[in-house]
DNA sequence: GTGCTTAAACTAGCGGCGTAAGTTTTTACA
DNA sequence: TGTAAAAACTTACGCCGCTAGTTTAAGCAC
């Protein structure tokens, strides 16, 4: 086939299709091969739409993190507003696992990343923090979530009991994989509220730097 | 070249070289063919010592992860062992940035993982904490320290100032890489204090579940 | 309308990846 | 001393990201 009268391809069907899979396989599962055929075309087709898998899967963070709501920085306490965004961001990367690797390693040049950093700074300039502590807050929010969204906590412990026989505090560690959930949003929402109430705490007291 | 009269590999030798190749140029240089070479040997002989790639790279986050000191939970004060614990575990992840994504995924079977799962939800029962919040708070710490390890906050922020043009606040993230280490420790250490101390005005009130 | 440029598909192929299979030689033990 | 296991080797399979070159259609200038 040579170039078709109604073309077959575009950025937008490429990313949607790379996304679906990544949610539904897993980044190494989204190979340009692989996502070609999905989309019912040869591999290298795809480097007529973008230069490199880097890029395509760059295009895939960006939609997912555009998905957090940002609009709570407006007419929210900057308590209320940083756990808003916190649960939002948690529930987005909840929803889309298999992207979180890619996210961890920060904003890049991504649109939708740049105005987060922008909301959540601003937020916390506009509050009266110093700008060293605001990033730090922002950066300290990151570690939060995506620590949480990247591996799981309870899934991270292997389901054989006998593994644990030498360790007399983790009996029933091999249980955890069933509670998942409970553990994993437990521990999440244990960390927010702890944040967010020593930061209160501090800002309170005027210790905003 | 057939078996050699002395072997020329032994596991130590290929993880030593594996933890060698991981730290000067990250996971993806440490391939098997390029390793071997690093050992002087072809690149399926590695296979006469681990069954796949998965297992090397398992031991070699097994030998960093042992480098965390755990002793400091016998007689330490569980909110001073954790400081202790949690900034020891932070430094050798520094150390060793490039293996991080793969201890992210938990301790999987990995004995000196479990030992270290094992010393902190130890030492928190046996401070009294309820099981339930002993797992969310190794799990919360888990989730501070490898978020902070794995993706610098600091070198997340593309260093092009142009970029930044659109976002009023984040008119100087593009500096954000040249502070990188008091960016990244203050936020870690703010994260640490923050808990520690919350967690430790909770045990105070009685409230320990 | 004709001709030129560009776009968007294709096929073929490069070097690298993890790993399986089978070969050779040495070592260790019955 | 004969045999089995160990530890190196070579070869090869099917993936991977990506490049180069080809073909045909679309869009635009004259």
């Amino acid at each position: 086939m040579a170039r078709p009268r109604q073309a077959l391809l575009t950025k937008e069907r490429i990313v949607e299709a790379a996304a679906a899979l990544i949610d539904a396989e897993g980044l190494d599962a989204c190979s340009m091969r692989r996502l070609a055929t999905e989309l019912g075309v040869q591999g290298p087709s795809l480097y007529n739409h973008f230069a490199t898998k880097a890029e395509i899967v760059d295009a895939v963070a960006e939609v997912v993190v555009a998905q957090v709501d940002i609009s709570v920085f407006h007419g929210n306490d900057w308590r209320e507003a940083l756990r808003l965004w916190a649960k939002s961001y948690h529930a987005v990367l909840a929803a889309h696992p298999n992207i979180v690797p890619v996210l961890a390693t920060g904003p890049g040049r991504r649109p939708a990343g740049l105005a987060m950093a922008e909301a959540v700074y601003g937020a916390l300039i506009d509050a009266g923090w110093s700008r060293a502590r605001a990033t730090h807050i922002g950066a300290l929010m990151r570690y939060l979530i995506t620590g949480s969204a990247l591996g799981s906590f309870a899934l991270g412990f292997d389901a054989d009991p006998e593994l644990y026989d030498h360790y007399p505090h983790l009996h029933r560690a091999h249980e955890l994989a069933a509670h998942r959930d409970a553990v994993d949003e437990g521990a999440f929402q244990l960390g927010l509220d702890l944040l967010i109430t020593s930061l209160s705490d501090r800002y309170d007291l005027g210790v905003r730097r």
